[in-house]
DNA sequence: GAGTTTGAAACT
DNA sequence: CAGTTTCAAACTC
């Protein structure tokens, strides 16, 4: 089952209705999500390169993708809309183009677990981007790299997911230059670090892998061996991870959690983190002092609670007997130092999205797990929405992002620890696609959205930033 | 870059 | 559940 950790539900969801009263919901999302990917698969080896497959079509001659919309339509809560013009242009013209086959190869490479719980890789699992890493993907510098952005999507790859970092300001000439342009990407690719990991005997295929862990097939940043962890052998890792949720139904959930200022976590405690979260677990340091990345608790930039194991916790960020933070100099520094990384944190955060701040880059849609990275992708859209292009471009060009964090710490607010969204009833999102869009190449839209002048509107309407838990209603206990 | 330390994950 | 081993990231030099 595919989890959500946040997602941008446009203030007229009625997410809450909808889960109280589809207890289907899980499998729903996974036959959707599965759905289109199968028919990939059939269709093609996206990996092959082989882009007639993309544009094959279904029995009924309708393009899969037009298929989704359907199920889509038909099937998501309320008066969801799938605003799949453009991606309808895109068949129907037969455009079996590259753009297009690039999203059935970003499918191709998501992990698909279909079941629940703990099934579903969680949009929080988000690669860990060292400080200063640029938010796009490698896969998406690529991408525009290629010029696929053409400039009459400016409007909506800047405001909703794909607008370049702020690094890349510059006046619209400069913006506009070819070679700036690739200066700016290669620059920004360079930066770029996707979850990768570097793991010898593990064969990509147990918790130890951050990119298994996370939900990610490896790519070619990482640096395994004998890597298991990719799309050729999807059923080797759907089956490991089946094992490890057996042993560990949680193996996957989030690892640390937030919870609301002020109310009282599972332990009893009050929160006094300034992201109020806590790792669900706890850690069990023993001479790191919790003061070090090795410190599950510290590395997610939370503090210790008291389900926590550690001996001699002087964990910054909260220590598990309560301290709020340590004023002495090594502790100080530790903190700012880790502070310096992750400045605020998000609802849900688990391993790989441990710099839940705005800096934290967009993860590398393509390999996400979700089966489904277009229309499916906006239902999740943490990705997108969560990320530092939340911001507007000119919170963007600012080096203080907090600016930009209120947008969303304001969204996350009142999100209970048991995830629960509070969404509105009767209310209703659309998706609309983008077919120039990098990334998942969909953007998510508010009713009657007018693409062109999206801008505009993104930034006046208030989207609320929810997160979702991963396991809302099937964690145990 | 190599070696060490560390603690989570896996195993018994 | 506890102890041990394995593992890879974090860290140090």
């Amino acid at each position: 089952m595919l989890t959500m950790n946040s997602s941008i539900i446009h203030e007229n969801t009625d997410w809450q209705d909808w889960r109280t009263t589809n207890s289907g919901t899980t499998s729903f999302i996974s036959n959707i999500l599965q759905f289109p990917l199968d028919k990939a698969n059939n269709s093609e080896n996206a990996e092959s390169g082989d882009p007639s497959g993309s544009c094959k079509q279904s029995k009924s001659g309708e393009p899969v993708m037009d298929q989704m919309h359907g199920i889509l339509s038909t099937c998501l809560p309320d008066e969801l809309v799938v605003n799949d013009s453009g991606l309808k242009k895109d068949d129907k013209e037969g455009n079996c183009n590259q753009s297009n086959h690039q999203q059935f190869s970003i499918r191709r490479r998501c992990l698909v677990f279909e079941k629940s719980p703990g099934f579903g890789l969680h949009l929080n699992s988000l690669p860990n981007i060292p400080k200063g890493q640029s938010p796009l993907s490698k896969s998406t510098l690529s991408s525009m790299n290629r010029g696929e952005v053409p400039d009459d999507n400016k409007g909506v790859v800047t405001e909703n997911s794909y607008e370049m970092p702020a690094t890349f300001g510059g006046n619209e000439a400069d913006h506009n230059s070819p070679e700036k342009k690739r200066q700016k990407f290669e620059l920004v690719e360079e930066s770029v670090a996707c979850k990768r990991c570097n793991c010898k005997r593990s064969k990509c295929l147990k918790l130890y892998c951050d990119c298994f862990a996370a939900g990610l097939y490896c790519i070619e940043p990482c640096s395994c061996q004998d890597c298991f962890n990719k799309p050729i052998h999807e059923n080797v890792v759907l089956e490991t991870r089946r094992q490890i949720e057996s042993r560990n139904p949680l193996a996957f959930a989030p690892k640390v959690i937030r919870t609301t200022n002020g109310v009282s976590d599972s332990m009893g405690e009050i929160n006094k983190t300034p992201a109020s979260a806590r790792h669900k677990r706890g850690c069990n340091c023993k001479r790191s002092s919790c003061l070090k990345k090795y410190c599950e608790c510290f590395q997610a930039g939370v503090g210790c609670s008291l389900s926590c194991r550690c001996e001699g916790c002087k964990n910054s960020f909260g220590r598990k007997d309560g301290c709020e933070s340590e004023s002495d100099g090594d502790n100080l520094e530790a903190c700012e130092k880790n502070a310096s990384e992750k400045s605020s944190h998000d609802t849900v955060i688990s391993k790989g999205q441990e710099h839940p701040n705005l800096s934290v880059p967009s993860p590398d849609i393509s390999r996400l797990p979700f089966a489904y990275t277009g229309k499916l992708a906006a239902f999740f859209p943490h990705s997108i929405k969560s990320s530092p292009q939340l911001c507007s471009t000119q919170e963007q060009g600012s080096s203080d992002t907090s600016s930009c964090k209120p947008k969303l710490e304001s969204n996350l607010d009142g999100i209970p620890e048991n995830g629960t969204p509070e969404i509105p009833k009767h209310k209703c999102f659309t998706l609309v696609s983008n077919p120039t869009s990098p990334n998942c190449k969909r953007v998510f839209s508010t009713p009657n959205h007018d693409s062109t002048s999206s801008s505009t509107k993104w930034r006046s309407r208030k989207l609320i930033l929810r997160s979702v838990p991963s396991f809302p209603s099937f964690s145990p206990p």
